[in-house]
DNA sequence: TGAAATGTTGGGGCG
DNA sequence: ACGCCCCAACATTTC
């Protein structure tokens, strides 16, 4: 080798606030030039961050910062603005010889990125991105006719023929700083709330940064993988990994949990095996969600199925107002809704319960319940957020048909069976039987007089019937298939039976 | 990664 | 002994 280049490298972090298994991190490593760390909070957005999201960025920046600077010698430089103009300014202004990143998937962040790595190649600077986020990405990913997978199974198995991903990579050994690049500080960004001050919940809840990630998977290989299959439906067990947000802000890479979860599956025997494919499909649906944005980029706004364009909400501001505040009258509903505003959390198959609720008992569009999973989830991640509520709405691809409506109360009843969820979240309800804790309503006065519980004071009643909701939803979807008219596509198996043999 | 309605079956009570 | 009915229990179909 020749005289190393001086001129600084630039290390664009996104959303992949690590650094192990960090490609550009490494690449930037391996040309020896001093690197500059760079963030960029960019606020013009269309999909900007979220308040959980901005509390749980806060804190992960402040923790990379000190890992870098422990381990390197040299701490993050923020930047605000347009990340577009931002970062080919910045580069220019280092005469840097590189920009390394990550990719993100997301429609606006790939043409924006594709705008600035043209940018900078004019100005003869080198720019490469890597890929930190998914085990398959999505242009790798095709059906046999060359097309891309609108089903789950079928796309899983897909990447599954791929083979196993790469192994994860060792953050770098060592790296130089470049000292001269002016920095924001973290603490004008004011992402942190004040007045009200309302993550408490949030800094009960977790440890945002890579070691939190690595303590959440590690405790969770050790005693929650053993029984995930069944367990992972229990919200009143600690049973799931609870890495989302980790894996959204990438303190902890899908490669990294691969094959830790093969290792621990490996050191079982073959018992673990099931649970582990389990665990590991679940990866699997995040790769598909961004399969999908990336193949249909309008899916966060847009119905996958434009035939639910014409489905009649009954948009309703209060009715909304009464989900999000967990007000609802059903315990299961509202201990999940409290959850995601206490924590920025809330157990997967609660999210199932609470979405079905709004979008079928409700009738609210699904694009309301998106909206409020945005604002106050640690984990907002527009590729999951969006397919997961068209998913729920039925609208989406290789979704859950609209007239499966989830009853809240034998949801409650099969998957808290003791009420031990809703007692924690709903402490109105705390004295309340279990045999009536999913459905107080139906519990005797004397029973409710003595949990100490008034409904329609203490607690809500119902604000809605299930039954009578459950054929109002009905009645708007069957609404949907009478505008169709026959010629549609969409008739069930039962009519094509019906039509077959007459 | 549903729930409810409807259909079927088979055991047991009873006239 | 026999047929009839009831009704769980389970299966299938429909929403």
């Amino acid at each position: 080798m020749k005289h190393p280049n001086r001129a600084p490298v630039l290390v664009w972090f996104r959303q992949d606030l690590r650094l192990a298994d960090n490609p550009a991190l490494t690449a930037a490593a391996a040309c020896g030039a001093p690197v500059v760390a760079l963030y960029v909070l960019d606020d013009s957005l269309e999909w900007g961050l979220g308040g959980a999201s901005r509390w749980w960025l806060h804190h992960s920046l402040s923790v990379l910062d000190g890992e870098l600077r422990r381990q390197y010698g040299f701490g993050l430089t923020l930047r605000r603005g347009k990340a577009a103009e931002q970062v080919p300014a910045l580069a220019a202004e280092l005469q840097a010889q590189a920009v390394h990143w990550n990719r993100c998937y997301e429609p606006a962040a790939i043409a924006r990125d594709a705008g600035i790595k043209a940018a900078l190649k004019q100005d003869g600077i080198v720019a490469e991105s890597h890929n930190a986020a998914l085990l398959y990405e999505p242009w790798t990913v095709k059906t046999q006719t060359g097309g891309w997978f609108k089903v789950y199974s079928p796309f899983w198995r897909a990447c599954r023929a791929l083979g196993d991903p790469p192994p994860p990579l060792p953050a770098p050994v060592k790296l130089t700083g470049h000292q001269d690049a002016r920095s924001d500080s973290l603490q004008q960004w004011q992402l942190l709330p004040t007045r009200p001050d309302w993550a408490g919940g949030l800094r009960d809840s977790w440890v945002p940064g890579s070691m939190g990630a690595e303590t959440l998977l590690a405790g969770f290989l050790e005693h929650g993988l053993a029984g995930y299959a069944e367990n992972r439906d229990r919200p009143d067990l600690p049973a799931t990994s609870r890495l989302s947000p980790h894996l959204h802000f990438g303190e902890i890479s899908p490669r990294q949990i691969w094959h830790a979860t093969r290792f621990a599956a490996d050191a079982g025997g073959t018992t673990l095996a099931r649970h582990a494919e389990k665990f590991l499909s679940e990866i699997g649906w995040r790769e598909f969600a961004h399969h999908l944005l990336y193949h249909f980029p309008d899916l966060p706004s847009r119905n996958f199925r434009a035939d639910f364009d014409a489905f009649p909400w009954e948009e309703d501001t209060e009715a909304l107002r009464c989900w999000q505040q967990g007000r609802t009258g059903y315990p299961i509903v509202d201990a999940g809704m409290r959850e995601l505003w206490h924590t920025g959390w809330m157990h997967n198959r609660v999210r199932m319960i609470v979405a079905s609720f709004l979008v079928k008992h409700l009738r609210q569009p699904w694009t309301a319940g998106e909206a409020w999973f945005w604002d106050t989830l640690v984990d907002a991640d527009l590729a999951n957020n969006a397919a997961s509520w068209q998913w729920v709405a039925g609208s989406g691809a290789d979704a859950a048909p609209y007239f499966r409506i989830f009853n809240p109360i034998l949801q409650g009843e099969r998957f808290d069976p003791d009420g031990t969820y809703v007692r924690r979240w709903v402490p109105e309800l705390k004295a309340v039987p279990a045999r009536y804790i999913h459905k107080p309503w139906e519990a005797s006065a004397a029973v409710l007089r003595e949990a100490g519980v008034s409904l329609g004071n203490s607690y809500p009643a119902p604000m809605v019937d299930h039954d009578a909701a459950r054929g109002l939803a009905l009645a708007a979807f069957a609404s949907l298939r009478d505008k169709e008219g026959n010629e549609g596509g969409n008739e069930t198996a039962g009519q094509k039976r019906a039509r077959g043999a007459a």
